[in-house]
DNA sequence: TATCTTACATACCAAAAAGTATGTATTATT
DNA sequence: AATAATACATACTTTTTGGTATGTAAGATA
């Protein structure tokens, strides 16, 4: 996207596939809710907590979320290497609605709990 | 999922996975936020709405938010065919959240635009 | 009779997202 | 010398999501 004029009307109109085009996707909003429950995680940490990703998606998801300037990522000149990641503020903006999301949907695992 | 014992403990610790299994892709979210502003529409006037969905996707979207109840579906026993769509209970709680994410999405692109 | 309307179905294809397996760099430790 | 630690890179594969193209039903309309 170079200037707004490329933006489609719908995309103007709609801010909500524009959010979960930089939200969506298997990991980044768990990432993101990681982050601000624990303020600063590394990199193995983060794998720790979200056992089920995989080095590449792990990666690729903190350097996409870097990129789109949701998280900040420091590098400590060490070895081995140690690197830590943080929400940015434009990543803190989003947890209050993360948390709402986390709240609704452990209502609805609870709901369907009781309703099977 | 049969019953509770059977969901693993990131998805109870979770909630933002379990949401986002549940609105997550390309289109549910923005049929929720379409209906959550006009109550009831048509599968055509979605269509419309939507310009850029296929009727193979908007056909399969609409039934997953239906069997996931978010939305409802009635049918009209006429011809042509005339059915509506309207937001669920469930689905209806889910709006302030869509659109304080549709707000964030709307800034962040203004924000994009100042800067470039 | 031919065409239109609406809401789809469906088989096959394409693109995107995620996964697998193997590997690296460099200091510290055993 | 061998192994460990951490944070990755990367080529290839698989899975998932979304798209394309063609088609249907049945009453209404021209």
């Amino acid at each position: 996207m170079k200037n707004k004029s490329d933006i489609p009307d719908c995309i103007i109109n709609c801010g909500v596939e524009y959010a979960f085009k930089r939200i969506g996707g298997k990991y980044k909003a768990r990432i993101l809710w990681h982050l601000g429950m624990k303020n600063v995680l590394r990199y193995g940490e983060l794998s720790r907590t979200l056992p089920d990703i995989t080095t590449k998606m792990l990666t690729q998801t903190l350097r996409d979320l870097e990129e789109d300037k949701l998280i900040v990522r420091k590098m400590y000149h060490e070895v081995p290497p140690k690197v830590e990641y943080s929400l940015s503020d434009t990543g803190k903006e989003l947890i209050p609605f993360i948390e709402h999301l986390h709240l609704w949907g452990k209502k609805q695992l609870e709901t369907e709990s009781l309703v099977k």
